[in-house]
This record gives C-alpha cells, sequence and structure tokens, in this order.
DNA sequence: ATAATGTGTGGAAACCTTTACACATTTTAC
DNA sequence: GTAAAATGTGTAAAGGTTTCCACACATTAT
C-alpha cells in the first residue's frame, strides 16, 4: 500500500459493478439497488478507498472550500472572528483556506489571485479595501464575496456584515465627555479603512453633539498596528497640554497605550482615562479593568460564513442578485478606566 | 463575462498555437520560442485566463496545500502557532486550510478524512493523541504529517517539533521550590497529551529534585480549557490546607485562575505566587506581570512548515524515511507573581 | 394485451490540465 | 559534408470523478 491510489474504477471492478453505478452507490445521486450498494460500500471499505476531492471539484466545478481572508491571525479580534467562521464552515460542510494579508495590499492580491485559481466557491474577507479590480474579477468568476468588518472604499456590489462603528466610537467618547472630559485623544487606525474612517466619524459626532470644538492635534490614524500605537500614545502624552482621556479604536493598539502608560508610570483613571475599542479578554483581566465597546465578534463570523453560503446558494438556482448587509449593534461596557472630570 | 471558464485551449486558440504549446508556454516546463511565449501570455491575460487549480492539482497529483491542525484558534498560543506555519508556507508557495478540533478526538477524525479527500500534501498538527489508526492511514496514503507541539501517545513514525515540556515545568516548579514554596499546586491539561504528562512530569522531578514529597491533593489534571481551569482552581483553593503556590501549565487556564483570584480577593503574589506556562501578551499586561514559561511560539509553527516541505521533498525524489525530531528550549521569564516564602 | 412508467445498470463524454511521444527543423560537432 | 544533438511544436493520453443517454427489465395503468 505504498504509491497506489484507489480509484472508484477499482471499487468498481472489485465490487463487480460499472464505474457509473460505483459512483451512484457512493454518492447516493440516482438510482442503486440495495444490494449493489451494499456491495460497493463494502468493496470501497475494503479497498480503503478515498474519493479524489481534486477530480470531484473538476468536475463539479464546486470546491467546497472556501477563503478566509483576515489581517491577522494573533489579534484576537479576527482569532474570533475566524473561530467564527470556521465553526459555521464546518457545519455547512466547507472548508476554510486561511490567509493572513498584514494589512497588505499586495499581499491581498496574491491571496486573492491563488483564491481564485484554487477556485473556492466564495471568500469571507476583511479587506485591505484596496485592489477593487481583483474584487470586481474574482466575483465576476463567480466567487462568491462577504465582506466583514469592514466595507470597501468605493463601491463593490456584495455582502458585507458590519458593526456599527460610529455608534461604538460615538457611544464611548459621549461617555467620556459626559464624564466631564474635554480634552479627548483618539488613537485610531488608517482612514482608508471603513472601520478607521467610522470610528473618526463617531469621535467627531460626539463633539459636535457636545458642543465642544475638536482639537486636530488630539487626533491620530495611523495604522492599526502596535508599533504605530506606540508612537502615537507617545505623541499625544507628549503634547504641551496632554489629553485627560483617550478614546483607542481597537484593542492591538490598546496593548500599546497601556505598555506606554506603564513605562510613563501614568496611572488608569487617576491620571488618564482610557476606552478602547473591541472588548477582548485581556481588556477585562488588567487592572483596573478597561472600559470597552464590545463586538459581537463570533456572530460577525458565524453570520458572514451563513450569508455566504445562502447566496452560494442562491447563485446556483436564480440568479437573484440582492446583496444584503447586516450591522451589528455596538455595545458599550462600563468598567473601571474612566473617572469623571470635575474642575 | 459571467459563467464561462476561460480555459487553456481557449488561450491556445487565441494565441494559434496548440493546447501543449500554451501550457508549456505559461508553466515555462520545456521549450517555448520567446516569440510563442510572449503571444501565449498576451492571449492569457486579454482573456483574463486562471489556470485551473483543480485541474492541475488531478494531473499533477499534487495540491500545494496542507491541512493545519490546532485546538483553537482563539488560544493565543496557537493563534501564534499558526501564525508562523502561515508565514512560511506562504514563503513557499503552500496554501493552509485550517481545521479547529476543540481538542475532541471525533472532530480530528472527521477534519483529517477531509484533509485526506482534499488531497493535501501535508498536514501540521496539534493532534489530540487519539485516532493513530487514522494517522497512520494517511501517511499510508502518502500525506506527509508533522507533530508539533504535542507527540502521539504511541508510537507513529513522524516528524516532531517539540517543546521541551518536562524542562519547562521543572525549571518553573523549581524556582517556587527554591524560593521557599513547599505547598505547590499544578493546574494542568490532561495526561492523555504528551504536554500535559510531560508538564506534571517536570513537576515531579522538581519534587524530587528537591526531596520535597509529593501531595496528590495538590495535582489537578483535566483538561486545558478555561471551564475545567475555574473548577481546578476552586478545588486547590478550596484545601483545608491550600497551596502557596500555584503552577498553571498553559494559558488559558492562567486566565481562569486570574479570574477566579480576583473574585476571591486574593493577591498575587501577596496571598499567592503564581507561574504559568507560555507567555502571551496578556501575562506581562496584567499587574503584576506573570512569572512564565515561554516558549518560541511562531519559531514552532515555522519550523513545522519548513520541516514538512523538507520532508515533501525529500520523498518526491528519494524514499528517505528519516524522521526528525526538534525540540526547543523553554525560557523561565522571572516577572512579580512569585514571592519569597519565609516561615 | 399494449402502452406507459419506474428502476437499475453500463458506456462514454466532460471537467482542465500536463506531458510522453512523435515529428520537423535548426544548430552543433567532427 | 553529414551525423548527432538541440529546439520548437502538435497529437493524444492520463489523471479520477459525475452524469447524460441508452438500454433492459419489471411494474403499473389503460
Amino acid at each position: 500500500m505504498k504509491k497506489t491510489t484507489v480509484t472508484i474504477k477499482d471499487v468498481a471492478n472489485h465490487a463487480g459493478v460499472s464505474q457509473a453505478t460505483a459512483s451512484r452507490a457512493l454518492s447516493g445521486g440516482g438510482y442503486a439497488s440495495h444490494e449493489t450498494k451494499r456491495r460497493v460500500e463494502e468493496a470501497a471499505k475494503e479497498l480503503g478507498y478515498k474519493p479524489s476531492g481534486p477530480a470531484r471539484s473538476l468536475k463539479l466545478q464546486r470546491t467546497d472550500t472556501i477563503g478566509l481572508m483576515i489581517t491577522d491571525v494573533v489579534n484576537p479580534f479576527y482569532a474570533y472572528l475566524a473561530s467564527g467562521v470556521l465553526e459555521k464552515a464546518n457545519d455547512l460542510g466547507f472548508h476554510v483556506i486561511l490567509c493572513a494579508t498584514d494589512e497588505e495590499p499586495e499581499m491581498e492580491r496574491e491571496y486573492l489571485e491563488v483564491l481564485m485559481e484554487k477556485r473556492v466557491d466564495g471568500i469571507v474577507a476583511v479587506s485591505t479595501g484596496q485592489n477593487l479590480d481583483l474584487w470586481q474579477e474574482a466575483i465576476d468568476l463567480g466567487t462568491e464575496v462577504v465582506l466583514v468588518d469592514r466595507e470597501m472604499e468605493e463601491k463593490l456590489d456584495v455582502n458585507v456584515v458590519l458593526v456599527d462603528n460610529v455608534k461604538g466610537a460615538y457611544d464611548a467618547v459621549s461617555y467620556l465627555l459626559k464624564l466631564g472630559h474635554r480634552r479627548i485623544g483618539i488613537i485610531n487606525g488608517p482612514l482608508t479603512t471603513t472601520t478607521g474612517f467610522d470610528r473618526l466619524q463617531g469621535y467627531k459626532q460626539a463633539f459636535a453633539q457636545y458642543g465642544v470644538p475638536l482639537d486636530e492635534a488630539l487626533i491620530e490614524n495611523v495604522s492599526f498596528k502596535g508599533e504605530s500605537g506606540t508612537d502615537m500614545a507617545d505623541r499625544l502624552l507628549d503634547l504641551p497640554d496632554p489629553p485627560t482621556a483617550i478614546f483607542v479604536a481597537n484593542n492591538v493598539l490598546g496593548e500599546a497605550m497601556l505598555f506606554v502608560l506603564r513605562e510613563r508610570g501614568l496611572r488608569v483613571p487617576d491620571d488618564i482615562s482610557l476606552v478602547v475599542f473591541d472588548d477582548v479578554p485581556w481588556v477585562s483581566l488588567v487592572s483596573p479593568a478597561l472600559t470597552a465597546v464590545s463586538q459581537p465578534t463570533r456572530e460577525l463570523g458565524i453570520a458572514s460564513m451563513e450569508l455566504l453560503a445562502q447566496s452560494l446558494e442562491a447563485h446556483t438556482s436564480v440568479e437573484n442578485s440582492l446583496y444584503r448587509k447586516i450591522i451589528y449593534k455596538p455595545n458599550l461596557i462600563l468598567r473601571d478606566s474612566c473617572r469623571p472630570l470635575t474642575e
């Protein structure tokens, strides 16, 4: 049993039926007498037959495989998202090719290219927001796409699963304003991502609502990565008139923030108040536990996969190209990282 | 451009050459004149030709795809491991199907089955330790396997990438003993995993080395999951003569431990000393920062993927079935969660 | 009794590549 | 100058499925 692959032909011979019958007996489709079915199944087991996925996919024009494109497996937000997708995919009989773009449009291109070649049935993606042409190409090729967490900058006809980032940020910043804070910094990702853009929108809307003028010096949008977080935090804290509170727009930046504060010996919430976007586990493990905007992370993944499967279903039967947009509400969870500011 | 797939035949026609020539021109193998190559490439681009992965795989008996089997994406240890595998896989031109078994041998079986059908070239796996028969079957079928983080209970001829868990636990517990602790609890995963088993070994060896008798009541090995962590922590702390220090055998259990301590109002290290296995980011974020056994997590992933690729290489050329075992040294990182015990 | 239907099976085509083989032409070697 | 090697191209087979079509037979309806 070294290098020979057992094919369905072998099974057929062994069971004394034709290839076609063997296939029908195993796949269930079409007619097959009880007796032959039994015989074929026995033969298959005896020979250790494993149907060939590639051959199957070639014939069926379907791989039962989807691509999952995220930026970073290590970021717990995406890890949870991925676990949701994975769980649902498994339920529905799909397998998942994992791609981590590290926020690089170039990597996204490469991955997108290979996913097309692999003929995945669909893609669930946290896109960098770039590569509109390639995304369109994938769709034209018949790949179903669901964007999750972020939309494209430009218009693209696809399904989308989001959290209301504007509201999340608005709630967080309103809360700080209500506590009396006026100099509230924001440490944010790039505005080229809709998450970054929308969270800044929420921040601005809260200020507008409270009639507080914006100070551009308190606004930092560089990237969602840790190193930038450190830089942005340093810049904000080095300001001649530093903020009394900071809204940090994701968990990675929050982590960086905490390290910077510790290094500077600043205490939360006594010296500075903090609200962080993403309620990942460590946020409630540190002391004081952080007030955070919670997103239904696994649900995001589950919903995306469900939506993808539905589109796949719909696409094969009728050509109904109604694209859906699911928006979850975020949730501000009050903990101990903010104190009222009374001057 | 709706439902028609562009095949290499179309490209060939468009370029005015035969299918074979088109293939050669694109894949580089074999002879092809500069001029035809140019023409074919142009035709391919013009028609938007994407080679079919499934067809390619069928012919080549190779999918350029590997399976990555871990227990849980959300556990940062495995997330880092996965990111290492992913990075290296990408470098080497492999794609990764992600499988999360949730420690269930049954899920492992299912995934293993589909990976075989998908004809992945190889598998990098954190195995539950069960399903020896299926693993053997996969190997017989020609799938290259690399076990990482854990070995199988029983003998299996495969490559393995590990951390010296005995040493890791030994160092951690020795450290506590050196500080004067005698009643040291261990909260551990199941002994059916080699990690669980070895970490308990290390614990016992340290006690033996220091001539301190073991108290079985202080030894808990249930599972590596959070809920069990809570239970185990409760049991240990409810003991009539509770431990003065606890060695927690992975980061998930550590998280549970911390929550339990907080709930009970116990303070680290004043009330209890703590060492945790796995130096994941939150371990140094909490206060006090925890003393931890650090594993080279991404390296584990990178090395596994490298080893897999090498085996794949070797397997195609010569039948050299020398299996390698790579063992990394863990590293005890001293922080502020242990205090000397002077009675 | 005959026509119509239902059931079980086999032959062969199709899915899309790559490549062994055959052939023709050009280059190199002596 | 010719023999041998190198280069470029085409034909056809193979890789492992699924399924359309045709056929045979059994059952039911008319």
